[in-house]
DNA sequence: AATTGTTCCCTACAGTTGTACGAGAAAGGT
DNA sequence: ACCTTTCTCGTACAACTGTAGGGAACAATT
């Protein structure tokens, strides 16, 4: 466990996005955000400027424009909050969440064949 | 989406102990915490409280005692909570998020037949 | 050049969360 | 009958969260 301090959901859920596109600015953000979630530019910039002072991204500037990039490696992070995430709801058992995600979010023929393979794989040690 | 107020994730750590055993008094609740969850009495006994208020559970008295029980369908709270998780962190993807269950959290020979198995049943329809 | 938009920086603010203390009542031990 | 433990009830409170407003500075548009 690190010491950084802990992101919220909604931190989270930005963080992810700069992740994703390995760096963005506010607007990049604000326009890569589900249509379904409203929110302003200014509560963008404060989850980004948040994102920042708990270290989980440093920003150049750019013109007049801060892009942000990681600063820790996000698959770290990710891997600690679905950690914590199964802790909580599943008593820390990753195969209940796995057989809950299976069977109640839809799951398609090549979904189906893509977690053979996996498994297969998987046994090969 | 129901219009119930947000868990928080200790409330749902919480809640999730109660669903788990169908009723828990403050005391049950405290032991059935992980060891390496240092938390007080008191701060247990606000979660249910926070809990009952929020309508995730009710209360009835035995003898000087509280036992809470839940008073909405733990399963449906527990599927929203998960898309909500899956929303943020795997643009609403679940394979992802399984696949990152598979392969970085252990799974052994028994969750892997376990696993085969679900898949095989899931592909009859 | 004046207006409109876009950025950053600073500030705000109510609601939520985690964590618990104190008082008072009932139960249990000695 | 008293001390100790165990409950509930009410209260507290700082930190964190979500959400954004105001102002300054520079850019783009008319």
């Amino acid at each position: 466990m690190s010491d950084r301090r802990a992101l919220s959901k909604s931190e989270m859920e930005v963080a992810r996005i700069v992740w994703d596109r390995r760096q963005a600015t506010v607007r990049d953000v604000l326009e890569s955000l589900p249509e379904s979630r409203q929110i302003d530019y200014k509560t963008v910039q404060t989850f980004l400027r948040r994102l920042e002072a708990k270290g989980y991204l440093t920003s150049q500037r750019t013109g007049r424009s801060l892009v942000y990039t990681a600063s820790v490696r996000p698959t770290e992070v990710i891997k600690e909050t679905v950690e914590d995430f199964v802790g909580r709801l599943f008593d820390g058992e990753p195969l209940p969440l796995v057989e809950h995600l299976i069977r109640e979010q839809g799951m398609d023929h090549d979904d189906i064949d893509r977690l053979r393979g996996l498994l297969d794989e998987l046994e090969q040690e």
